[in-house]
DNA sequence: GCCGATTAGTAGGACATCCGACTATTGGAA
DNA sequence: TTCCAATAGTCGGATGTCCTACTAATCGGC
């Protein structure tokens, strides 16, 4: 299959582009970085699963368990972990229901106020956070052989779409930018 | 809430950057890289299903119409719809079935191989798809207010995340970039 | 002190997505 | 020509995510 021009365009979103733009579509830039932020995602959220399958982890809950390690006690208030995961609270219900099954966390009521559950990261959980946070760093977090300074240009690129959208974000990541 | 310093960060991504460099990580680009990506996809993905809500809409179906659209006859087999959005066929199946459902498109079989299906637009679909188009063209399919220069050059950058998946890129598309 | 507004967490339902398995059909090779 | 591999589509199941609604508990103001 070295050649496949006639039936298959050389790049989907090239040909998308293409397609819009002679139906008269106005804003073609947004709509292809829209949809390569899109496919980046899939890519990299695709690599980042399969490297964490060996360990019987999503992405989702590989970073439940991260924010969990990093926190005070190993320990967070089920709350506060959707604000921080940026996630609905019923998601968080959800993957801690499954982190429990699997024991590597665990649920305590909170004294101090008992309406809330605090989420514990076990020992088990944090063993198997570190070896899937090594499996991570060996593929780069999906981000193939891109060398850190592009990264760093991709990352900053984002951080505008980041801000506007209210994320906090840090004035000393943001830089120049036309417009 | 002009100042909330002590608890919450003012980023979320930097404050995690902060957190894996002190616990020794060596790939914090990439991690942030691969987080900003799926941060910035949630919230364009937001904006855009936000804006298709008022044509019951999401933005799957919103492509399956789209490339359907694109077609020749407004029908092509699913297989192919799979290939193109580069989907599972089972989510083909499952996203034509929604749409049929509502009437936007039509099943039909293949004279030509009685294994296949081709899906077709309707005219309900082709003017729900149109109205949809005109309401991501007015919100700029979720960019903000983020000018086309820095849009071109956030597209560049994630080329390279695409090339690195087999994405065929097209190198017109392609251009400089460290390493 | 009491009551309404707010907050924490969960249940149920809708979608989107993937995977494995299964049926029907096609197609190429022996 | 016959037979098995490959292909098209669907079904059932697992995840992840959101939304609405509901319960329990806390908090603030009168």
């Amino acid at each position: 299959m070295a050649d496949e021009r006639d039936h298959e365009p050389l790049d989907l979103i090239a040909e998308t582009r293409r397609n819009w733009s002679e139906r008269g579509l106005r804003e073609t830039d947004a709509m292809v970085a829209a949809t390569s932020i899109a496919r980046a995602h899939q890519i990299v959220l695709g690599r980042i699963n399969q490297a964490l399958t060996e360990f019987d982890l999503t992405f989702s809950r590989y970073e439940a368990l991260a924010l969990l390690s990093f926190a005070r006690n190993n320990s967070m208030g089920m709350a506060r972990m959707g604000e921080r995961l940026q996630v609905h609270p019923t998601s968080v219900t959800s993957t801690i229901d499954r982190l429990e099954r699997d024991q590597l966390v665990t649920r305590q009521p909170n004294p101090d106020d008992r309406r809330a559950t605090l989420a514990t990261l076990t020992p088990d959980g944090r063993e198997v956070l570190d070896k899937a946070t090594a499996a991570l760093e060996a593929i780069r977090w999906g981000m193939g052989d891109i060398g850190d300074s592009p990264l760093a240009a991709l990352t900053n690129d984002l951080t505008r779409i980041r801000a506007s959208a209210g994320d906090h974000t840090d004035s000393s990541i943001q830089t120049k930018g036309t417009r």
